[in-house]
DNA sequence: CATGAATGAGGTTTCATTCAT
DNA sequence: GATGAATGAAACCTCATTCAT
């Protein structure tokens, strides 16, 4: 059942290897954009990149190898960008940085969101993918919490668990079926609060409300 | 030429084909639970079911039917399950509700996560089915503040929109790859402290950080 | 390979019995009118006759009886009305004769072209029903020639086998497709005309050599 | 969202292709002539060409496709027969021109008419392939028409219609079920007459038989 | 190396027919 | 007798993959 891990069968130092691997993603991006899981093909991919079928074999053992490589390549760009909003905002304080945060979470699906959401769908079950997908939220909430100027480990980790996968899933949501809250940016001011909540050192833990069980 | 929105072929009132109909959708989720969307053909199910293809094929028109009818039907379920829940609690403070609440969005994950995921991923794309999902969570959000004592417009419409939201995406990524959270119970004290906090009036809107920008 | 001279199972003697058998051919030839081969399954025939699929199955051993009977059950209608519309213009002209033959042969186009299209398609196969259809069209003929004054035995076999035959192709080729030719008449004339013609005893044709007999 | 009306997959330019498409068609000229209608497969057309039915559907894009073009290949392939006969006997009068046609229509049935009568039967209800169908047969009659010495707009618009299809039916009817009329060349002899009458200059249009109506 | 024709297992769906109720 | 749920062979078609050129 293991996969073999090697997943290209080129070196993608090479130049032209690099840019015919561009050219097949980025085919294979705009036929899940705008077919969805329905017809794509390896035989459809490689015609809208221009190649042979061989050709794309030749690069890819398989096309479950082919999704995978996207996948990585999708989420490290994602991961990029995140890391870069973060930065540019790093010296406006902390309400500034989570609104970067929260706006950079929507910037996927400006133009693709069909893009991620096939390629979550066709890995979810896919372990070694929701394993790397999985280790670049933990990197990303780090990443957060580091430029909120707060101490990695004044967190419990159910919290840092829940900061960034907390503002997911209504994003996604929305942007698929309620663009009214989207572009009001209601939505946002929302999001902000909420990720400004989880960061605030607990001020007291408490008191009044035991836990009953 | 006019397409009927029917989704079922038979009359499910009858008990004969009522059982017949627990029988497919039992057989369908079986499958989805052990091999995924890959592999679920609707000759494997029938032959899981014990019936003949064509039996199937008198009470579905088609594949995707048996799957939207499916899909309804655990979402159905869950909802009442939630409203159930949210009764059982109903009168030991707020607190006690929201943690029955969140209890209860594990709860779906318990022996068959990958039922829901498959039905998720597989009409992703299925406008109609994403409207009743979206519909499902509005209802069972209205139901949680009314449980909790609030009156349904004492709250911004944004901040509806992620009471429930923000916790099942936690949750889902939790189940699939972080059991000892799960486990632990810290993840769902974490998830009660954020519904808390959102379900709390707004004490005074902070006047001590007005915003900026 | 030879089928059973058996095509009802029941006794159509029987009033009850021949109705039923009524709204199952006219069932039928709804189904064939506006569906074509298409569609027309046993199933269907059932529910639009408002009958269970296994009364059906009571009356006619498979589809094809079922069909073979509705076949001569037209057939029997055109030629009674050929035979019919010859008469009412019997006292009237050999011309008038043979233009009331013609009318009548565009007739059963009017309301129901398919189904005869569609039947006689089916059983482009089938020797015993083209058999039935030849016999019917000496039949008619003979009863042409006949209303027309003649001896049968003053025309040569292979003129009475064109007689009718040569109007057919024509009549069946522009309803279908040139509807401005029918309803002017101009087919019409040039049909009589060319029956008339064949109707002719030979006057004293090709005198160069003088059929002698 | 566009029909693209495209029948062939491939360019017929390419030698392999034109010789792997000449076998798929007389496979399945072979089994329509062989089996009729029923049980004309896919699958039993590429196992009779001895190709995959893979191969077939890259050919093709579904069986109506691949049916409508041998459709149009048989048709071409008869008018262009149909030229070349004419043109032999253009020297030797009228009546040698005539039966040349005749007999010209007859061939077709020579080895497979069984083929050409199911082509004709599955598309009855394509408004395209009649409509070809339509304007072959309109040319063949142009042709007729000048080889016999006529200006074309000596006729009148609906016997130019009638000229060849009156000996269609007749040719159809006689070669499946009466042989020895088509043996004994009396068929042949009679409709050359009628041709030849139809062809005929009105000599004086029929003044002594007023229409009534 | 690239090509793309060919492969064929396997998927979805239909429908004539049977038979227990 | 009537019913219609159930059957399952068989049809059409797709598409990941191979390999001769």
């Amino acid at each position: 059942m293991q996969e073999a891990p090697e997943i290209l069968r080129k070196n993608p130092v090479q130049k032209r290897t690099r840019q015919t691997l561009d050219v097949i993603f980025e085919a294979t991006a705009q036929l899940l954009q705008s077919g969805g899981g329905k017809g794509l093909s390896t035989n459809a991919i490689a015609e809208r990149a221009g190649f042979s079928i061989g050709t794309l074999y030749s690069y890819f053992k398989d096309k479950t190898s082919l999704l995978r490589a996207l996948a990585l390549r999708e989420f490290a760009r994602q991961e990029a960008q995140f890391a870069e909003a973060l930065e540019a905002h790093r010296e406006l304080g902390r309400e500034a940085i989570v609104r970067a945060a929260v706006r950079q979470g929507f910037a996927p699906f400006a133009g693709r969101h069909r893009v991620r959401r096939h390629l979550l769908t066709l890995f979810g079950n896919d372990a070694a993918l929701q394993k790397a997908l999985h280790d670049m939220v933990d990197r990303m909430t780090e990443r957060l919490i580091a430029a909120a100027g707060l101490q990695d480990d004044a967190m419990p980790a159910a919290r840092r668990y829940i900061l960034i996968r907390a503002a997911l899933g209504p994003i996604r949501a929305a942007v698929i079926s309620e663009q009214r809250l989207v572009e009001s940016g209601e939505l946002e001011d929302e999001l902000v609060r909420l990720l400004v909540f989880l960061l605030e050192p607990e001020a007291a833990p408490r008191p009044e409300s035991p836990k009953l069980s």
